[in-house]
This record gives C-alpha cells, sequence and structure tokens, in this order.
DNA sequence: AGTCTATCCATAGATTGTCTATGGTTAACA
DNA sequence: TGTTAACCATAGACAATCTATGGATAGACT
C-alpha cells in the first residue's frame, strides 16, 4: 500500500496491442511509446512488460522477429497479428464497459431501488 | 485467461469507499448497492468483499459496529470515516488520472515525437 | 414440522499480474 | 577507459482477486 502502481493492473496488454496498431515496435520501443503518449503517467516496467510480450506470443496476439534497429542494434520486433487485433477489440470493448460502470458509481447521487 | 474478472483489479476499495458516502451499510448490501448501480456489471464476491472490509478496516478507513438489520438479522455496519473520505479522494483522483492516460493510449492516432 | 431460499459473516488456498531485483550484451560518446 | 542508454530476459516477492468452503438464521412455503 505504499506505492502507487504505475499500471492498472488488466490493462497491460491492452495497451501494448493498441500500441502495435500502428506499427510494428520492440519491447522497449513499446514501453517509450506509453510513456510518451500517456504523458509519463504510464509506466512500464521491464519486468511486467516482457512476460506480458511473452502471454502475447503464446496466445498468438502478437509475433515476433529479430532485426536490427536504426541504431544498429540487435532487437525483437513485435508484429499485431490478425488474433490480436481481434483481441485488442473485446479488451477495449470490455474496458469501456467497465470504466463505464465505476463511473455510474462514483457519480450517482442517489438511485431508485 | 479463461474467465473475466467481475471487477478491475485496484478498484474494489473505492467503490466501498464510495457507496459508504451515501449511508453505513453491511457488507452484503454493499455488494448488492455496487452491483445495482453498475447495472450488474461490477460483481463484487463475498471472498473479495470481506477481506477488503478488513483492509479498510485496518487502515482506518471505516468503523463497523454490529446491528440488527430491518429483517431483524444480525450485520455488521461499516461507516466511512474522516481519513476514509480523504482517501477516497486520492483513489478517485488517481483513477481519474489513469483512465485518461489510458484514453490518450487508446485513442492516439499519430503523436508526434 | 420440515425444507428451501435469501440474507449475512468469514477464511483458506489458488491464481494472476504487477513489481523489484538481478544479470547480461552492445553502441556511442566523453 | 568508463559510463550511459539501448536492448533482452528471468526469478522471486507481493497484492488483490477468485473459487471453494463453512457456518448461522429469518421467512416463506409445504
Amino acid at each position: 500500500m505504499a506505492n502507487k502502481p504505475e499500471l492498472m493492473p488488466g490493462t497491460l496488454d491492452m495497451l501494448i496491442l493498441k500500441t502495435l496498431t500502428r506499427a510494428p515496435l520492440h519491447g522497449y520501443g513499446i514501453a517509450q511509446s506509453i510513456k510518451r503518449v500517456s504523458d509519463s503517467v504510464l509506466t512500464v516496467e521491464e519486468g511486467s512488460l516482457y512476460p506480458a510480450l511473452q502471454r502475447l506470443l503464446l496466445q498468438g496476439w502478437v509475433k515476433a522477429e529479430w532485426k536490427k534497429t536504426e541504431t544498429n542494434r540487435r532487437a525483437r520486433y513485435y508484429t499485431l497479428t490478425a488474433a490480436g487485433r481481434k483481441q485488442l477489440g473485446i479488451e477495449v470493448s470490455d474496458f469501456q464497459k467497465m470504466i463505464a460502470a465505476i463511473g455510474r458509481v462514483l457519480e450517482d447521487a442517489q438511485e431508485t431501488a
């Protein structure tokens, strides 16, 4: 309870998949992108990122291949698969449903039973 | 990965605290209220609820007392404390910040680096 | 009288997903 | 030469949820 999480549990896979809709990226780049786009509110630690990528690979939602970066380094690039794109849709929809429901609880003044 | 969670991890304490801003309630009633207000999207299982209430008690965010319900049953009523009210404010604010950040990632078309 | 359902409490153990901590390689630059 | 940033990855700790279990009692129905 001492430290605030930098991420909402359960949303990481969705964030990664969404990030990959724009272009294939390596792990490090994914983490940077999420941080940048979220104005540094969301920070993906490497200890969360790489296990998550393994999960996504296993599920077949992304595929990976080793390449060279523009800076001449060896890196593993991840690409969204068709199944991954579909999964992203499901996750976004579930997420928005959840958020809306939580919103109803937070905003509710006095509901009628 | 087979079953979707009925709750977003990390939001339960907030939902409970919010529910108690309207009136003191017993555990069972809290769960019912959350379910009702959220149109059954959010379901708090008893195995999540009671441990959560213990946490909240320990933190001093709620206090409890045994009473009789209108239906003449023995139940433990929880009341929000001043500290709990403050904590709720913090959690809501953090939550909204997170949601906004996730929204930026999900909506983003093409950001400029 | 007996049984069923809903109301109410609570804990134990499994599971999941995050975190921290660790350890490694290599390009670029001071 | 050493330091930093870019990259990969795993192990183990930890937190929060779930499932499963167990119990008690009021009220309705048979």
